[in-house]
DNA sequence: TTGACATATTCCTATATGGGTATATCATGC
DNA sequence: GCATGATATACCCATATAGGAATATGTCAA
């Protein structure tokens, strides 16, 4: 077998450096592809492949408008990679030292506070 | 040119799914391969070269005891993944999204204020 | 030394990639 | 309708993958 697709999930979509030059420009705001063109200085193709992938795992929007089309950050989709990397935090961070328990406490009752959506 | 290599960084080696697991299983504590081989269901060769693929990109590390190798996390790897990812945590949390709702019902009273003048 | 256990490496193959380049689609203004 | 601008798709290619199977390496015990 082959390694995964790329739009197989938000993980290997944004795995792709390019891509998440794109969704970093895309957090100041919906964008029409050649202003993504011009700040990442990619060819225009390029830009609308990635695009596409980032579009099939539910990363961006996109909006017509015109003969423009407007792309549109859509965060959600990289939840699943903040969930599951969020749980490693406290092997590099250094509030976590020595309030371990305690921490662990909090979490738990905020992930049951937060498990509503 | 072809994908980036699974050991280009962080985010690629953590794109494949397996990989997670390995990450998930060794948060428990240092294990020798062959119980990750029984924890993930997987073919031993499989598992030693995913874990080389963590290894290279920092995200374990190997000591020896006798015949078996124990890996253990090293979870520092993957901060550049919650450093990049956290970045976007308020497009989703709830937290956030109230905030924003009382930022723009404080801009909308000003508005109104300002038009009544 | 030999055999058994634990792990790593090698070889194979199908598959998808990302960039480059050319071209297709689609909307707009004349 | 036609030229132009904006974007998407098609095609080519070099490359690395992940799993399967076989084998190599390394360590211990008798």
């Amino acid at each position: 077998m082959a390694r995964a697709a790329t739009t197989a999930d938000a993980f290997n979509a944004v795995a792709e450096p390019r891509r998440r030059q794109i969704l970093d420009a895309l957090a100041g705001g919906e964008r029409p592809v050649n202003d993504l063109v011009r700040q990442l200085g990619l060819a225009q193709p390029q830009v609308s492949k990635h695009l596409r992938v980032l579009r099939e795992v539910g990363a961006v929007d996109v909006r017509d408008e015109g003969r423009q089309r407007l792309y549109r950050l859509n965060g959600r989709a990289l939840k699943p990679i903040h969930d599951w990397v969020k749980e490693y935090e406290r092997l590099w961070s250094d509030r976590f030292d020595r309030l371990d328990a305690v921490l662990e406490d909090l979490k738990e009752k905020e992930e049951a506070d937060e498990s509503d959506e």
